[in-house]
DNA sequence: ATAAAGTATGGAACGCGTTTCACAGCAACC
DNA sequence: GGTTGCTGTGAAACGCGTTCCATACTTTAT
């Protein structure tokens, strides 16, 4: 394989003269570029990105870290990162970290090594502390709430979510209404127990300590959220839950149980997912898409100006259906 | 920062043995190991990988296309993909081609540039040819059908889940059955076609062409489908559809429009996503984490052993629920 | 005509770790 | 006692493009 050194000696003239016309530098003869323009060509000459990578100090790619690419919210974050890279020359390098700070750590490295420019953090267990620690290595863009000051933050408005969910659950005449999320020390998690908790005191809303869920994920888990609810004397006589799909789970499994939606029992999720359209499912619109590509422009931002933008918050919808 | 030559000044020996230690050589002794593995502590010594990857002419790090990652086979295919390669020490490049070639090239580059050691097709529109020009680059492997002879395949068997899909629709006494796919034109879309066309003419089933559709990707695409068939003189008694999303879809318009499922229109999906399930769906399973899996293992394979391993075919399975 | 400013090009250093080769020291083997 | 073979270490070349600096030739300005 061919290198610059070759494509010189083809074209008589110095390495120089081939990364100029290589980077598109002024100053350069047309009759020189054309013969080295026609060395490149003769030779098949592909330049080594991990050699101009390593010249240049800085490589084009930003890295992402989320806890599992296969899951709705994530997978549209993913997306509209992708998307704000492509638009910006970015490449995109993926990391499932499993919510276990070991792997989280070994992709920061990623960062100190040089391989990525930045990184966007999807979901993180790292501490605050943590964060800012790492933050010296190179930029990084969180999507989710966090201690750490020193790291720029694009967020969905979680507490206004939560109100969003509360309000319209109130304005249909309940006062028993339950939440469901999915992991309780994430950002997110502690986002919408805290707001969630705020409202139910300043409401003076009624509460049981059963009518609260962590850990819920998916489908199947909805459907045990529904059977437990089910076997309560004492139910809540409405959800809000983090997921559509722990939503749509807990729908299906609340029909089962002749438990009516929402007569007996209304249920709100987030995300407005494609099953939360097929569930006829009452739900808050999350802009996660455009939250990646928001991301990426700010982590472009302070790539290049080197200037750290101010945090973002991006607010949600509420997306009225059926089931409440 | 520090590079390995301060480090091996600090501890008074050459860089080649600084080296040594970094790698885990044998034939350092342990004193010399210590004072360079205290130097490296004392200047927080972090390895500049990019001078590593020029060094080694490789990256560890491999390539995903795929046309989007926001869609349930593909972010199922890159989280088996992930795991994958995160078992094997690779990291992971992920890039959305929208279907378009001319992005999928500017990605093949990558492999040119040895920004990556190899690469997994999700889906590709570029023509055998192509790909077998591209081969040469780098080592491919391809998650769905294609006419390329050079490139290793990991697919899951499209004509024995059409197969499936349409002997179970006849088990239940179905002779009009309609195809709905999404992209006609890639490896997937072409397998199912192909194979469905050879049922049709094997049983000697009913046929119109307009039980034929194709570009169905979302739920809403779904409830079109759905519309059109409502408006048939002769509608299909049963649908084979390509993503459950679409099926979702389907069955959802199908209620609102009066048609009974399964009774007037038996339903069957492809891929046993969540929103199956919610639906009572029944469908075809595809093992799309496996798949994943495998073609990272098959690639790695590939990378260390430097032989091609054998295409494989992956089974599918048929979940029997309520929409048939 | 001469200084000033711009155009054009090459040499050499740089970024940084890996690897080959040569060689010294030392133990085991016949 | 001499050969063989392993252990341990360093110098130097290598992978490859970028960039700073110096130099030389043209123009333009005065």
């Amino acid at each position: 394989m061919s290198n610059i050194t070759e494509i010189a000696r083809r074209a008589r003239v110095s390495r120089t003269t081939v990364s100029r016309v290589l980077n598109n530098h002024p100053y350069v003869k047309p009759d020189k570029r054309e013969a080295v323009l026609k060395a490149m060509q003769d030779l098949n000459y592909v330049p080594n990105l991990n050699a101009v990578n390593l010249s240049r100090g800085k490589t084009n790619v930003i890295g992402v870290i989320v806890p599992t690419i296969n899951h709705p919210f994530f997978s549209n974050l993913i997306e509209g990162i992708g998307r704000g890279c492509h638009k910006h020359h970015y490449r995109l390098l993926v990391h499932q970290s499993n919510y276990d700070p070991g792997h989280e750590i070994e992709f920061f490295n990623m960062l100190k090594y040089k391989l990525i420019d930045g990184l966007i953090l999807g979901s993180s267990m790292l501490p605050a502390a943590a964060l800012d620690e790492l933050s010296h290595y190179g930029s990084i863009v969180s999507c989710e709430a966090s201690g750490s000051r020193l790291i720029t933050k694009v967020l969905v408005n979680h507490e206004s979510g939560i109100r969003m969910a509360v309000d319209h659950l109130r304005s249909k005449g309940h006062r028993r209404i339950g939440l469901c999320i999915g992991n309780p020390i994430s950002g997110i998690g502690i986002s919408r127990k805290k707001a969630f908790s705020a409202l139910l005191e300043a409401y003076g809303l009624d509460w049981r300590d059963d009518w609260y869920f962590e850990g819920k994920y998916s489908v199947e888990d909805g459907s045990a959220v529904a059977a437990s609810i089910a076997g309560q004397s004492l139910a809540p006589s409405a959800m809000v839950v983090g997921s559509d799909y722990v939503a749509a789970g807990l729908i299906k499994e609340a029909a089962r149980q002749g438990i009516k939606v929402p007569e007996q029992l209304a249920v709100i999720g987030f995300d407005n997912q494609p099953i939360a359209q097929v569930m006829d499912l009452t739900t808050i619109q999350q802009p996660i898409v455009q939250m990646g590509e928001t991301a990426a422009a700010a982590l472009h931002l302070m790539l290049t100006e080197a200037e750290r933008p101010a945090d973002q918050t991006l607010e949600l919808e509420l997306v009225v259906r059926q089931s409440t």
